[in-house]
DNA sequence: CCTAATCTCTCTAGCGGCTATAGCTTCAAG
DNA sequence: CTTGAAGCTATAGCCGCTAGAGAGATTAGG
């Protein structure tokens, strides 16, 4: 049984956020010592080395608890887990191409040839939107 | 002269976000009806649009907080506009690698052949992150 | 001029996902 | 048995909005 700062350095996730995944239900209660300080097993670790990976990858806590309910139960249909993660690359791809735009439409502003802000042509490029390539 | 909603339509900005950039010091207080609603001109309208361009374009509060501060002095070097609008470039290809990164290891461990959750890919590669390829 | 419909006002609280602080108690090493 | 690190709870703050309540102002039509 380790304690939360062990748990802390063996998952890489800070103490605080792991009291935190607990109190939103993410985190079972954990057994307390007579001194009242949480003390967890290896499948508590497990689960937390489960839900920082997810993290890592950028499922929002949603669809963290989904999977973990998932995993939960080894007869649920993999389909949904599979929905879950398309989902998130749907999501990640589109994160990506709306910055794509943004890139573009940035570099095109930039690189301001102008000595002061009265002539720059990012300020004005800001100023004036019809300016603008793309639609963002 | 027009009034809050007027000024919404004009310029794509909902009404409660204006008096939120008002109340966080990005829009100067407007003058008032004696009923005490909020009366603007084309000034304050674009300096809105203004602030709506640079915040589609992913620029913080802070920075256009400093852009806003660069335009009303015509004699500041515009180098300094360059320089944000390059962090801000920065800051969005950084996101973007991060993004793909994401994208790839989601390929990656996705396309679950399993019938069931006991042996999905996904909730796998989930649990085990030493099966991953990048280091997220 | 009156009414009804639509704005607009302020204030407060909530979202996600943490992060930080304060003031206390418990644990483990020496 | 003392000290210092680590733990505890509770509360508030971060960003950039968003949503609601309950009141007052404005405006178009009759």
């Amino acid at each position: 049984m380790m304690s939360i700062g062990a748990m802390a350095r063996e998952t890489g996730v800070k103490v605080p956020i792991i009291r935190y995944y607990e109190q939103i239900g993410l985190l079972p209660d954990p057994g307390r010592t007579q001194g009242n300080q949480r003390r967890y097993g290896a499948a508590e670790r497990d689960r937390l080395a489960f839900i920082r990976h997810a993290r890592d990858l950028g499922f929002s806590i949603d669809a963290i608890r989904d999977l973990i309910a998932l995993e939960g139960d080894p007869e649920a249909p993999c389909t949904d887990a599979d929905r879950i993660a398309a989902e998130q690359l749907g999501d990640i791809r589109a994160r990506i191409a709306r910055l794509q735009a943004l890139e573009r439409e940035l570099m095109r502003i930039s690189a301001c040839t102008g000595e002061n802000a009265g002539e720059c042509r990012v300020l004005h490029a800001l100023a004036d939107h019809s300016a603008c390539l793309g639609e963002h």
